[in-house]
DNA sequence: CCCTTATTGGCAGGACCTGCCAAAATTAGC
DNA sequence: GCTAATTTTGGCAGGTCCTGCCAATAAGGG
């Protein structure tokens, strides 16, 4: 991966459709051997694909929240059920596995404060060998970025 | 927005290269009327771009921090100062106001422990106003999801 | 210095986008 | 419940763009 795949990355991020031509440009490449580069860094799972960024509250879901998850055990067992449970539920966007106390943190975003309360009834509540949860409510987000540093 | 736009929405968040032909397709139109939809939702802003999805891992930034950060005072400068740093950080790739003790919660991703230090200490400390820093590392992803739930 | 290998640029056929207009469907008013 | 206005749709045509192939160039090793 040297420094014009990298510039390939870094538009591809800014606009996930700018077209091989004018992609080519930005990087000072013809057109074919751009986009052999790009299915190149496809094939090694450097860009895992594309998506369009939707406006969260444009799109009728203001609400984030980040919840914080300990398990009673740590065998795995119990981390199987639950990572598969939260590979399932719609409503979680991103979960980590945390240093310290061997904690998830995962980001959830509902349309309410009332779907929220449904969400850990229905779905988290059900997921067995949770110790305890924290929930800690976003305001608002101050910045979000495509473009990954360096 | 009805129940064809979100429709065009899902498509595009899980695949957001698919063509005008094939999204039409997807969401049982002819490829006319579907680009105008698509190209309303992007001036409503709902759909607010695209973007190559980068692994981290493979692109050389194998780790990501939780940074919570607390400011001394709450006004407006206070807050705009911290917030015009953050946007200008590569390096933060998300920053949220949270309600709670009004801390900011921040996902920075780094190539290693080393840059974290130096991060924290040419980045953040160069800051005014910061009351306390409080990192949390993650071991790594168990989910990242596109595709926003309903 | 030559040979091997990797990377590039150009080309041609085909797929795709996009702006226009007429047709169809939906909505509102009466 | 009918008509008119408005919105949404489908089709078409010109032009742009993608993509797989081949020869040419550049880079690396013996």
């Amino acid at each position: 991966m040297d420094e014009t795949d990298k510039k390939i990355i870094r538009a591809l991020q800014r606009n996930g459709r700018l077209s091989n031509q004018d992609l080519s440009e930005k990087v000072n490449l013809s057109p074919s051997p751009c986009l052999r580069r790009v299915r190149n860094l496809e094939k090694a799972g450097v860009i895992d694909g594309y998506a369009a960024i939707v406006d969260q509250e444009a799109y009728g879901l203001p609400v984030t929240v980040f919840l914080q998850v300990r398990l009673e055990r740590h065998g795995q067992d119990s981390v199987d059920t639950f990572e598969a449970a939260v590979a399932r539920i719609d409503e979680i966007m991103e979960c980590y596995l945390m240093a310290g106390d061997r904690d998830y943190l995962l980001r959830v975003v509902v349309a309410s404060l009332a779907d929220y309360e449904d969400f850990i009834r229905r779905r988290i509540h059900k997921i067995p060998g949770i110790a305890s949860l924290d929930s800690s409510f976003a305001f608002g987000v101050v910045k979000r970025s495509q473009v990954l540093p360096g």
